[in-house]
DNA sequence: GGCCAGGACACCA
DNA sequence: TGGTGTCATGGC
């Protein structure tokens, strides 16, 4: 544990800060209307996909699956591994990813004959735990479907949320997952939507600040950010 | 031509 | 347990 965080716990202020800032990213970007898909298991698709990687490289490769008609769990069973990563070509890693959309469409066939109603029912401690030992499916990854495929309050955390926050004082960089998780959860109500629009907005403000864009200047006192390495976890 | 993007895993000390 | 290499295309 960080001393920063030391600092934070029981601190009565933490939650007004987080609230404070969660409003003014709103004021400033909006409804993010995340998670960009159609369906639950598009989600999950996704959130495998962008793993270091452009959002508009996923949408091609999404698009690529839909218009084969894979884009359910058995179609990618059934597909040959090769033209599965022919397919998600487009998002990068596509060996890495076509063996990741296996595991993961075996996984949901083996334990839940494909119903994402049934796995989505199942206790959110219960199904992160299962989610995390599925290939291809880290912290991130189990949260980004836990909270946007199946709409339960799981703050999610991703390399935005690290450098955004641990520059303005509120966790550490060297925090783990979880610790800088805790942060939002264990200060805000358990509340999807917000979970949902909160991550959105900083992910929308990390671009932003890493594409120098212009700031609304309510945002200006966040934009204390770099743009990180590439090629670390 | 270099940097970065809505990470995760395998391997090694 | 923590650090490092690898996976890889596409936009700026």
């Amino acid at each position: 544990m960080s001393d920063v965080r030391r600092l934070q716990d029981n601190d009565p202020e933490m939650t007004g800060r987080l609230d404070v800032i969660y409003r003014e990213l709103f004021n400033c970007y909006g409804h993010q209307h995340w998670w960009p898909a159609e369906e639950p298991f598009e989600v999950m698709v996704g959130a495998i996909l962008t793993q270091s990687a452009a959002w508009v490289n996923v949408e091609k490769a999404v698009a690529s699956l839909k218009k084969t008609g894979v884009l359910k769990p058995q179609g990618i069973r059934e597909m040959p591994l090769d033209g599965l990563a022919l397919l998600i070509y487009s998002s990068g890693y596509y060996n890495a990813k076509a063996s990741k959309l296996k595991a993961l469409s075996q996984y949901l066939g083996d334990t839940y004959r494909d119903s994402l109603a049934e796995m989505c029912r199942r206790d959110t401690r219960e199904l992160r735990d299962e989610l995390l030992k599925v290939h291809g499916i880290g912290e991130e990854t189990a949260d980004s479907i836990l909270l946007y495929a199946c709409g339960k309050p799981v703050f999610v955390v991703d390399a935005y949320t690290r450098r955004i926050f641990s520059r303005i004082g509120l966790c550490s960089d060297r925090d783990s997952y979880r610790e800088i998780q805790a942060v939002f959860m264990q200060h805000l109500p358990p509340d999807v939507q917000m979970f949902n629009e909160y991550h959105a907005l900083i992910v929308q403000h990390g671009k932003d600040i890493c594409r120098k864009r212009p700031l609304c200047p309510r945002c200006c006192l966040l934009a204390l950010c770099g743009c990180g390495q590439q090629g670390r976890g």
